[in-house]
DNA sequence: GGGCGTTTTCGAAGCGTTTCGAAACACCCT
DNA sequence: AGGGTGTTTCGAAACGCTTCGAAAACGCCC
C-alpha cells in the first residue's frame, strides 16, 4: 500500500513529477521518468482508488442495473451482465452490479454519490420506471431494449421487425408458404419486454406482404409441444417456422415435430430469430438470427463510454442490423416465387 | 451534486455538525440535527462516494470474482453472483463484478487501489491461481466452494459429502437396494471445481457402509440418455438414482427412462442433490437437496463482512448442512431393513 | 458570580490523488 | 550582460468527506 507521496521521496523528485511520470499527461524528463516507473514498480505502487476518484471526479465505474424477476431468464441475463463487464473492462471501467429487487435504488444511489460515471440498463420492460428515472438523472445511461416511449433516451437493441422480415423473407424465397411462428410465453409478452412485440409485428406485417399463409403461438410451459399442436392444427400446411421464444421451446421443437411424425428441414424448415442462445447443441441445429450479446453490450458500452468522457450524450435508438447464420434446417422447396421479394 | 458544506452552509451549521448528525456518531441537539436533516433532504444531498472512501479508508465495495470458462453454467454462476450481490446490500456493500477471462488480474487490480474491502471468490477449481493470489493480498477473501489446498483460506460450501450420504441413507432406508449415481460430466470433474468428486466419493463410501449395490456414470452430452442405459445395463436391478449433474440431464431422466419402460417413482426413486436449480417444472419433480445459493452466499459475505468491520479473519473451512426436501420421488420398496443406519 | 461538569458545536488536520501556475534552470540571440 | 524561449520540476490548491481535540455554551451549586 506504498503511496504516491513514497514513491516521490523514494525516486527524490515532488508527488507532481510522479503523478505526470505515470500518467503521461505532461512530459518528464525520460531519465526521471525511468527513475521514477522503477521505483513505482519496485515499491509495487498502485495509485489509491477513491482518492484518484475524488481528484479526477470520477470513477472508472459503469453501474449494471439489472432487476431480478420472479421469472427472470438467468442465462440470458448473465451474458448481457458478463457482456457489459467484458467490454467495459476493455475501456478501463469496471462494473457495479445492481440486482436489488428496486432497481430504482441502486441507481440513484450509484448516480446521486458519483459512485458510478454511468449506467447500462438491461432487461427494460415496456414501462420501464427505470425510464422516468434515466430522465431525471445527470447520470449519462444507456438502455440495452427498448422502452415504450424512448424519447430522451439513448436505447440500443436488435432490430427485432427487420430480423422477423428477414425470417419470413427467407423462408417464403426459399419456396415456403404456410408459416409459423412460435413466440413468446404469453405472460412474458404481456409483462416483459417490448421484443416480443416487435418480432410478432414485423412477422405479420412481412407474412402479409409476402402473401403467404400463416399463424402464430404462443407456448405454455417450456415445451414446444403444444405450440407444435396448435399450429398444425390452424396450419395443417405448415412447412416452415419461425422461433422467437425460450432456449427449451426451441430446443424441444424438433422432438415435438417429430411427435406428428415430421423431421427438420425435409418436413418443416425453422429458424430460431432474436435469441441468445446457440443450437449447436439442439437434437437438429437451427439456422440463427441471434441475439448478439457481445454486440449489444459492446455498442452500448462504447455509446457510454463517449458520454462519459466527451459529454456528447444525444438521445438516439440505435437498431442493429440481424445477422443471418445457417446451419442447415431451412430446405428449398421447389416452387415458383410467390411475390417479388420487396 | 449538493456538497455537505453546502448543507453546512444552509443550516447554519459547521461541516462537522452535518457529519455528525447524518451519521449519528456523536449526540447532536435534537434540534439542530432535525433541521440539519431537513436541509439536507431538501437540498436532496448525499454524500459523495469517492470522498467518503477516501476519509473513511473504506469503499463499501465487495469484488466478486467469476471467471468465464468456455463451458460454465450461466444460470449456475448468475443465480450465486446475484445471491451475493444481494446478500451484500443488505451488508451495506455494493459489489463489483470481475468476469475478466483473467480473474487474477481483477483481483490484484481492486485489492491493490483499495477499489474493494472484501472480495468474495467463485467457482472455484481444485487447483484455482486465485487461491495463491488471495495469500498474498492483504485483503480478506472468501470462497466459495473449497480449492484443493484450504491453507490460510477462509472458505465455505455445501458439506457435499454429507448431501451424498444422506441421500443414500435415504435411500437404504427406504428399501432400495441397487443404487445408480449419475455424476457431473467427466471432462468438469476432471477440470473443474472439486464438489463432484467429493460427492462422488461421498455417495461410494455410503454405498459400501451401507452395504448395497452401486454403480456411476458420467453423462456425455447434455441428456441422461446414456447414463441411465449404462446404469441399467451394470445393475438391471436398479431401484434408485442419486443425480448430482446439471440441469439438462437432470431434467431428461424422467424421459430416458421412459425408453426402458420405467417410470419415477414407481419404478426407480430419484433424488438430485447439491445442484442449484429447481425441479419443479420437470416432467417428474424429484426430492433434492439443494446446493441453496442464497444461503453460501449469504454466510460468506456474513464472514467477510465481519472481516472487514473487526479484522476477524480466521482461516476456516464452513461446510453447511445439507437441507432435504421431499417432492414424492422417492417411494419406499417393501424390503427388511438392511444394516442399521450407522 | 465564580467554578465545575456536561452537552453541543466548531475548526482543522488528514485521506491520496490530480492539475494548474509558476519557479528554476539551461540555452541561444542580440 | 540582459532578455527571451523552452524544458523540467515543484508547490499548493483543490476534490468532499470523517474525525479528533478543544472551544463554546449551558446549567447548576455553593
Amino acid at each position: 500500500m506504498a503511496t504516491i507521496a513514497e514513491v516521490a521521496e523514494a525516486a527524490g523528485v515532488s508527488i507532481s513529477t510522479v503523478s505526470y511520470a505515470l500518467s503521461g499527461k505532461r512530459s518528464i524528463k525520460p531519465a526521471t521518468r525511468d527513475r521514477v516507473l522503477a521505483v513505482a514498480a519496485e515499491l509495487g505502487y498502485s495509485p489509491n482508488a477513491s482518492a484518484r476518484m475524488l481528484a479526477a471526479q470520477r470513477s472508472q465505474i459503469i453501474a449494471v442495473s439489472e432487476p431480478v424477476h420472479a421469472d427472470t431468464d438467468d442465462t440470458a441475463h448473465m451474458t448481457f451482465a458478463m457482456e457489459t463487464t467484458k467490454a467495459a473492462r476493455v475501456a478501463g471501467y469496471d462494473t457495479l452490479l445492481l440486482v436489488h429487487d428496486d432497481a430504482v435504488e441502486g441507481m440513484s444511489r450509484s448516480a446521486a454519490t458519483s459512485l458510478a460515471d454511468g449506467i447500462v440498463v438491461l432487461d427494460v420492460d415496456e414501462d420501464d420506471p427505470r425510464v422516468e428515472l434515466s430522465r431525471t438523472l445527470s447520470c449519462p445511461t444507456v438502455f440495452i431494449g427498448l422502452p415504450a416511449d424512448t424519447d430522451g433516451l439513448v436505447c440500443i437493441d436488435l432490430d427485432f421487425e427487420a430480423a422477423a422480415r428477414i425470417a419470413v423473407d427467407r423462408l417464403v424465397d426459399s419456396g415456403h408458404r404456410a408459416l409459423g411462428l412460435i413466440s413468446h410465453r404469453e405472460d412474458t409478452v404481456l409483462r416483459g419486454s417490448n421484443f416480443p412485440r416487435r418480432f410478432l409485428r414485423g412477422f405479420i406485417a412481412q407474412a402479409e406482404a409476402r402473401g403467404v399463409a400463416y399463424a402464430v403461438t404462443h407456448p405454455h410451459g417450456h415445451t414446444a409441444q403444444g405450440s407444435v399442436d396448435r399450429l398444425l392444427k390452424k396450419l395443417p400446411e405448415l412447412d416452415g417456422i419461425v422461433l422467437n421464444t425460450t432456449t427449451d421451446v426451441a430446443a424441444s421443437l424438433s422432438p415435438a415435430l417429430a411427435t406428428h411424425g415430421l423431421s427438420i428441414p425435409e418436413d418443416v424448415s425453422a429458424i430460431a430469430a432474436g435469441v441468445t442462445f446457440s443450437t449447436g447443441r439442439f437434437a437438429v441445429p437451427l439456422d440463427v438470427i441471434p441475439l448478439d450479446a457481445h454486440a449489444s453490450c459492446e455498442a452500448a458500452v462504447r455509446l457510454l463510454v463517449t458520454a462519459i468522457e466527451t459529454g456528447e450524450h444525444t438521445p438516439q435508438t440505435v437498431l442493429l442490423v440481424p445477422d443471418y447464420r445457417e446451419a442447415g434446417s431451412v430446405l428449398a422447396r421447389s416452387r415458383a416465387p410467390l411475390t417479388p421479394h420487396p
